[in-house]
DNA sequence: GGATCCATGTAACACGTTACATGATTGA
DNA sequence: TCAATCATGTAACGTGTTACATGGATCC
């Protein structure tokens, strides 16, 4: 998955409907994106200077307060250009999600070791902690279906987390009893 | 995820039961691993060395033929410490699975895109062949009960990918007619 | 007055991929 | 003899994390 650079159109994809800062885009990678896909501001200023110089965003300067400056960020034709073409281009590739959990629980070869409940019972809470927050995100944002209509694509990505999230429980709580 | 080093626990932990090349490793990341982890053997030879330097692994040249020197690796006494260790440390925290479709997607916002259907036909292709693959994987080394005892956390991880195809696929199949 | 958040950045490092490189062995 | 596989390695680069760094604004 690396080398691709998804970030670049994750960064353009957020910014095609409203301008944003780079700490606006942080935040939202603390909830919203949060759920799919993580990135930290580090990463995210430099890339932001990276597309900006190359043509797919642009920038503005605004003042808050009145001292400090904010720089918000816009898509160019551009960058709108790069955003469809990526979008149209066949994905290809199931990636390869790697979990720790599931390697140590790999090396783990006899059936009675006792480190096997152990594992289940952790994954357990993580999961249902996961699914609870993912169904209160459902609740909150797609409530009634005209918000499904208008943001169909994280609506479908949200009800596949669950659908994901209620089989990874259903899978431990049949080997943990 | 990165910044652990998980590369270093698997490579001791193939190691454990049996002597093995970089080459060996390498084939095994192919098939066995390579279900739920990558790595290239670019990787593999270097952080093999490292794993040498430190202690955890020892290695022995044998010959192969008349000519070509093969390194055999096995696993030291401080090697299965730092295993065990690994293998007792409880997980935490949830990983990531970045999936560059799932990205896509959320930035679909129109129910009626028409490039929805096309991609998750897509998808749906790719997951039934890993699907069909899993299923497979799993007759042949899990016929009978004596070999899910033997190798209990890999029969268990193989369950698990392979529900969650199954899951996918039915949410394709929900959203796709 | 102090904690927390807002806002932006740089530097060092770790992890992983791609590409370059070499040469022997095996089987058709 | 030619292709595929066995077998091992290095170099350059891209991606992502951790740590370092600064200073204003807001709220209690």
């Amino acid at each position: 998955m690396a080398q691709k650079n998804l970030l670049k159109y994750i960064l353009i994809g957020l910014l095609e409907n409203e301008k944003k800062t780079g700490y606006d885009l942080k935040k939202l990678f603390e909830t919203e994106i949060g759920e799919f896909w993580s990135a930290k501001h580090s990463q995210i200023y430099l890339e932001l200077k990276r597309l900006e110089e190359q043509g797919y965003i642009a920038s503005e300067t605004g003042l808050f307060g009145n001292k400090i400056e904010k720089t918000y960020y816009t898509v160019t034709e551009k960058g709108r250009r790069v955003l469809n073409e990526w979008e149209e281009t066949p994905t290809g590739e199931l990636p390869i999600n790697k979990d720790e959990f599931i390697l140590k629980l790999y090396f783990i070869h006899n059936k009675n070791d006792k480190r096997i409940k152990e594992m289940l019972s952790e994954q357990y809470r993580l999961h249902a902690s996961k699914l609870f927050h993912l169904q209160e995100r459902m609740k909150l944002l797609f409530k009634d279906e005209i918000s499904r209509t208008k943001n169909y694509g994280h609506f479908l990505i949200l009800d596949l987390a669950i659908r994901r999230e209620q089989e990874y429980i259903g899978w431990i709580k049949q080997y943990l009893y």
